[in-house]
DNA sequence: ACGCATTCGATGCACAAGCAAATAATGCGT
DNA sequence: ACGCATTATTTGCTTGTGCATCGAATGCGT
C-alpha cells in the first residue's frame, strides 16, 4: 500500500468518523440528553451480565483517557444513570454499575444509535 | 448488513481512529510541534497550487467547525506558519496561505505523518 | 439609493479532554 | 512490621472545540 493510497483512506476514514460521530451527537443529545461517549459507556454496561466495570476498563473501551472518563462517570452519576461501589476486595478501586434509569434511558436510546449507525455506514 | 455487523465496524472505525489519531498527535507533537488538525490543515494548503484557502474551506476540508478553524489560523499565524490576506473582491472573506516556513515545517512533518498512517492502518 | 436578509469570519462563553500531580490502598522485599 | 514502588482513581490546570452571537460587507428587491 503506497503512501497515497494510506492517506486516501486515512482521510476517509476521518471523514466517515467526523460526519457520523456529528450526527450521533445531535440526534442521541436532542433525543436523549446523551453525549456520544456516554451513549458508548451506558452501552457497554447494559450489554454486560454483572453490570460492574472498573473506571479503567471503560476508558479503554472507549478510548478515553481514564480522568475523562472519571468524569464522565462523575456526570452520569449525578444523572443517576449509574452509581459507583466500593470494591471490597481492592479498596482502591470503584465499581460503576448501571442503574434501572440507565437501562431505561440506554433501551431509548438504542434505536437511535442504531438508526443513524445503519444510515451513516451504508454511505 | 444487520445491527450487529453495524455497531461492529463502527467500533471498530472508533479504535482505528482512536489509536491512529493519539499516535499521530504525540508524534507530530514532540517531533515538529504540530496537532494533527494543524498538520491536515498545512497539508491540504501544501497540496494545492494557488495555496489560497477561505476559512470555510479548509474548515469542511479537516471537518472542524467554522470557529475551531479561525482559531487554529491564528495559532499558525502566530507560529508564522501562514498569512491571512485581505481577499479584493469580497472583504468579508479571507485568505489564507501558507507561508515559506510552513512549507518547510510540513515537509518536515511529512515523514513522521506517512509513516504512522503506514504502521497504524495496516495493523 | 435604501432597507434587509444573507454570508464571512471573529469572539464570548461553556464544556469536555488530556496531562500531571495528589490521594489512597496494595503488596513486595527485607 | 516497615518502607517503597506500584496501581486505581480523582482533581487542578490548560487547551481545543462547538454553539451562539457579533460586526462587517454583500447583494437583492423595490
Amino acid at each position: 500500500m503506497n503512501d497515497h493510497d494510506v492517506v486516501g483512506s486515512w482521510r476517509e476514514l476521518l471523514a466517515r468518523h467526523a460526519t457520523t460521530w456529528c450526527v450521533l451527537e445531535r440526534e442521541l443529545g436532542e433525543k436523549h440528553g446523551l453525549g456520544v461517549s456516554d451513549f458508548e459507556v451506558l452501552d457497554r454496561m447494559a450489554e454486560s451480565e454483572h453490570g460492574k466495570y472498573r473506571v479503567q476498563e471503560l476508558a479503554d473501551e472507549v478510548h478515553l483517557s481514564q480522568s475523562a472518563l472519571s468524569r464522565l462517570v462523575s456526570r452520569l452519576e449525578k444523572a443517576g444513570l449509574v452509581c459507583r461501589n466500593m470494591c471490597q476486595e481492592d479498596r482502591r478501586g470503584v465499581f460503576v454499575q448501571i442503574t434501572e434509569a440507565g437501562i431505561d434511558r440506554h433501551r431509548q436510546a438504542l434505536p437511535t444509535h442504531r438508526a443513524v449507525l445503519g444510515a451513516s455506514l451504508n454511505d
